[in-house]
DNA sequence: ATTAAAAGTCACCGATTGGTGACTTTTAAT
DNA sequence: ATTAAAAGTCACCAATCGGTGACTTTTAAT
């Protein structure tokens, strides 16, 4: 008959619990996903490796906890929808490729994520990347669609090679760097030149 | 005090080499590079793993002289540079993203090779990368420079977005398919739709 | 104080990993 | 036929992997 007083001086069933979680986004920034084993975790959060066990079931249990708590599509687009939209969308749509572009640079951990979903099939990532892509959705339909009638398929295509080519180029950069079709993405001069191309195409788009 | 009289019933130095070799490239398509097991590669091959050390000195080098011994960029950028250009390269260029966009949907080793670029840091993979690079400044100086002038670091940044938003769009593909911005790859009309925004981009592009 | 559940530890299991020494078999020059 | 190098096999090693049973310690209600 064991209650919480709220004295946790580590032998704290939610505290060990936030405390693999987390342990998992640090091995995941520093190491990806294939490191992510259980004895790893365990060690490197200072646990015994049986109270994951014991609290998620098992490690794939663990992980999936963990892209379920992460909420990376909170700060990448449905944030701020503008309620009066006056060009079609083309400003908000050109800020929020911009915005993505850095928030994935910035975010290592998602990085990882957006690799991993590339090289192995499960059920939590699917759930990140359908949320994603009904997240678009409501852009599309709400936004594009008005402005662009029946040419909104193509607009769909041109987006999903933008939104594709930024991800790629920051997981690019971030292993082997140097150039990509000349330009350095390491540098704050070759990161500008992307920002101009993203704006340049979404106006091109825009007058289709 | 062995030579080799061409009977080779098994018991044969290069033969076993290249089997080493092809095994490597089917363990890459069906199993990804974190499959790339000195156990896995020397059971698939069905010869003895003391052989890989033996003959290559390890399973990396093994790896190396497989990425090595591949060239992947032959089949995919200069092979045809054709000698008159009229429009600045635009068909030419077109024509190039479309079929780097399906040469990289059928050949499921390089898919493999770029997230294996992606994931690690490995000479031979930064060397692949390097080359790809070489392969691109040829077409930049002879092809579009000529024809952009000073905006050809722009131009650089468009086709950097592109050339990487092809590379996720095929790799999104084949683990976590469905759908990618509303476009579903896995069909011939999502993959039309690709292609149509390719054209249109680069047909931008060209007016900038 | 008793007690039962939960928190946490420890040692072990079988399977797999990369790697090597010692061995046998084949090859081909002498 | 002899012989030595190369081709190939087998058994073993230490380390690590995921996972579990048995254990001790703490907690808090009774």
């Amino acid at each position: 008959m064991a209650k919480k007083t709220g004295t946790a001086k580590g032998r704290n069933k939610e505290q060990s619990k936030q405390q693999f979680l987390s342990t998992v986004g640090k091995i995941l920034k520093t190491k990806g996903h294939t490191a992510l084993k259980v004895n790893d975790i365990a060690l490197t959060a200072g646990l015994n490796k049986k109270l994951i066990y014991r609290y998620f079931g098992s490690t794939e249990q663990l992980l999936d906890e963990y892209l379920h708590q992460q909420d990376f599509w909170s700060n990448v687009g449905k944030d701020s929808i503008p309620t009066e939209i006056k060009d079609g969308g083309q400003e908000f749509l050109t800020q929020m490729l911009s915005e993505q572009f850095n928030y994935v640079a910035q975010n290592k951990a998602f990085q990882k994520v957006l690799l991993w979903s590339l090289t192995e099939q499960r059920k939590s990532l699917q759930k990140l990347i359908d949320d994603q892509e009904a997240n678009g959705e409501v852009l599309f339909e709400n936004i594009m669609a008005p402005h662009f009638g029946d040419k909104i398929t193509n607009c769909r295509a041109v987006l999903a090679i933008l939104v594709a080519g930024l991800y790629y180029l920051n997981l690019f950069t971030e292993v082997n760097g140097s150039k990509f079709c000349g330009i350095d993405l390491k540098t704050e001069e070759g990161r500008s030149k992307i920002h101009q191309a993203i704006s340049f195409l979404v106006e091109q788009t825009y007058s289709m």
